[in-house]
DNA sequence: AAAAGGCCCTGGTCGC
DNA sequence: TGCGACCAGGGCCTTT
């Protein structure tokens, strides 16, 4: 699933085909992905030129000329640059641009979403008002904040993107292993110290995972931009741990996969 | 009010 | 081989 690091390289690759061109017309198969009324959705964004892409948090935004909107992937969106209208069975929505190309957007769970914003304010409205900030901007001390009274696992809290944006299930494996942190472990057992340290490897991870997009991908795959998936990853989907070698545990916590070395992360009473 | 649970979706995998 | 059951899960909504 795109999370913060997979969709900043889906911005930085799609940026080059899609900036200064108009969107001449629209063609929705699934008209459930955007959450708008469909023929305001249309009147929006039809006819208007795309000047830039922006991404906050897992959010992707398309900045129009008169107007803006937000996509999110969720788990399998993927946009895709066509030069011929052949359409598959998963491509939802078609941007047919001004220089005869298509951008489609494909998703076969059709879990993703869009909505139109505004063009100059879409960071301070829903959804993006409500994000915490990214890792990379987050205080401490704000974080700690949040979290030092709560019951709640860590694991859980990273996944709160009220708390801090970006982070989803996979990241939040690997920053708790990183941690060497056990992810049940409630936030109020956490230290100012220790919170510190926990914004800082979920940028070290995040940035790591970024700096790989960007080597790897330079232009569009047959599969579309989906995302690094051959992130080396430390515990998550793993079997056995590559620090110690025992059998990494797999449990579910807020009803998500939890992967976690049970010495490495071992639980404190 | 916070927290838990349901829902949306389809393709892949598993067991019989 | 066929087929049903189950799993994957982000964010939003409903229920407790």
């Amino acid at each position: 699933m795109p999370e913060l690091p997979e969709v900043e390289t889906v911005k930085n690759t799609l940026k080059n085909f899609i900036v200064n061109k108009r969107i001449v017309d629209i063609r929705v198969n699934y008209p459930r992905i955007i959450e708008n009324d469909l023929d305001q959705f249309k009147r929006a964004v039809v006819g208007q030129l795309i000047t830039d892409l922006d991404r906050v948090g897992k959010y992707l935004i398309f900045v129009l000329e008169d107007t803006a909107f937000v996509s999110h992937l969720r788990m399998e969106g993927k946009y895709n640059i066509l030069t011929k209208p052949e359409f598959s069975k998963h491509d939802h929505i078609i941007f047919y641009l001004d220089d005869g190309t298509y951008l489609s957007y494909n998703d076969t769970r059709k879990f993703g979403r869009m909505v139109l914003s505004s063009k100059s304010d879409y960071k301070n409205q829903l959804p993006l008002s409500k994000l915490g900030p990214e890792p990379f901007c987050a205080d401490a001390k704000v974080v700690y904040q949040r979290i030092h009274k709560s019951d709640i696992p860590i694991k859980h809290l990273l996944l709160d993107q009220t708390i801090m944006a970006g982070i989803g299930n996979i990241y939040a494996n690997e920053i708790c292993f990183a941690m060497g942190i056990n992810p049940f472990t409630p936030g109020k057992r956490l230290t100012l110290k220790r919170v510190e340290q926990l914004v800082q490897a979920s940028c070290k991870i995040l940035e790591a995972a970024i700096a790989q997009g960007g080597t790897t991908i330079h232009s569009f795959s047959a599969n579309g931009i989906d995302g690094l998936f051959q992130v080396s990853l430390q515990v998550h989907l793993q079997k056995e741990c590559k620090i110690c070698h025992s059998e990494i545990i797999k449990e579910k916590i807020k009803g998500r996969s939890t992967y976690y070395c049970p010495k490495c992360q071992r639980r404190k009473s």
